[in-house]
DNA sequence: TTGCTCCTCACGTCACGTGAGGTGGC
DNA sequence: TTGCTCCTCACGTCACGTGAGGTGGC
């Protein structure tokens, strides 16, 4: 029967002397045997029982686990329990950190949107994301209650066109407009805007951003506090007027 | 200007004191102002950095990088450039994750068809794990090799119902009988199998081999080594004989 | 005797958590 | 004075890595 040293046993099974060694003191692989000098001698049994050891720890078992595992003297309904909670722990860390990764996604193509990029800035987006939600709610909410109009406008020109039917046409735009009217006052509650340069949270006047020049996300302001006149991102107001 | 106790910025960051002592001695956060008495004061300004630092915590940035993010003059480049670190290092955990949950799903699946679960059969099927591929190239080799003659045989057969023409199926069996012979010696070189018992890998004799009962990854065989007889689970063998 | 390997402390990693024992501030 | 909060050590977590200083075994 071979014998084989730490660091035969740390090469066959690609690890170091170290680790070798700390599995000793945490109890999950004991060498069979000591010699006078106090060297540890593993058997070929030994180098079985860290071959399972590597291998389970590939897995990402903790070294108590494979304790117990190894432990067990009836060891077939412990297996798949251990076993099925690392598949849970390995599904969860993968779950939390595809988390992170979106949050970061967010957080870069928020700054890419930015002409000036600091460290504010960075909290504005972790401002505009934690509102971002009920923004996009806002916006769905708003864009499904046009749907019935839009319906109303388009079947109306096609009936004017089609048949010479203008009646319906007039209806819609007597509806529109007051329509038009009441989702922007809406809207113009549940928003405000965030200042690029001084990074204050303000609603400005509703004629002004009404006319104001804007994108998708911002419009172009004059902010209350500092006064600097650019481009504000829209965020969902904490509390409405 | 109002000024925080560490209690009270730990329960607006919803944290405990700890992590806001920490992150003192850390350095990245350090109180604007100290009582008399040693205690940590902190401004509308530590607030509101405190709060950066969260959200970064919560992108899973390490301390450094938020130290390094923070004390940064001028952060444009080196922001984008922490958080596209930070990107990379998040999808190699979950590939690695990913990679683990894998090879565990392979363990289990091995596991099943197993029916007695032990320590030593985990190391059985590690072993299987390491030799699946190249397993799996030889029966996808061989099955490759077999489809010009399944092709012949289909072709001869219609064409004998069809138009009456016999030969070409006499040609398809003069050319598959020694296929079927090299094919199986072929087959035979390449794997191995292991004993359910004492978890042996041994190579049968081709007779018993060729007639036993089998299953797609099993072969009902005796075990050389304990004279075992049961269900052998198929390996690609290390070296041809 | 000379290398090489191995041995045991003991400390470092990472972001805190958990007491212990003491104290400020209302 | 009594709670409550806060303070600073100092150690624990996890699976080792990294020296330091000494030594076994060929």
């Amino acid at each position: 029967m071979s014998k084989y040293t730490t660091g035969e046993i740390a090469k066959l099974c690609s690890v170091t002397v170290r680790t070798v060694q700390y599995y000793d003191t945490r109890g999950i692989l004991v060498p069979s045997e000591l010699t006078e000098g106090g060297r540890r001698l593993y058997s070929e049994d030994d180098l079985k029982k860290m071959r399972i050891i590597c291998f389970l720890r590939e897995l990402g078992l903790s070294i108590d686990a494979i304790g117990d595992l190894l432990s067990e003297e009836d060891p077939s309904s412990v297996i798949s329990l251990i076993l099925s909670q690392q598949e849970k722990a390995l599904k969860e860390e993968i779950d939390e950190r595809e988390q992170k990764l979106k949050k970061l996604n967010e957080l870069n193509s928020g700054l890419k949107s930015l002409n000036e990029i600091s460290v504010e800035s960075i909290s504005d987006i972790a401002y505009i994301m934690t509102r971002n939600e009920e923004l996009k709610k806002t916006r769905t909410g708003l864009l499904a209650s046009a749907i019935p109009l839009s319906v109303l406008q388009i079947s109306s020109i096609i009936l004017w066109i089609a048949k010479g039917i203008w009646w319906l046409f007039l209806v819609w735009a007597v509806v529109a407009i007051p329509y038009g009217v009441i989702a922007s006052k809406y809207y113009y509650r549940k928003v405000d805007y965030i200042c690029p340069k001084c990074h204050k949270v303000f609603k400005p006047k509703f004629k002004e951003a009404f006319l104001a020049k804007h994108t998708p996300a911002t419009r172009k302001l004059t902010c209350p506090s500092c006064a600097h006149v650019g481009f504000c991102v829209e965020v969902a107001s904490e509390k409405e007027v």
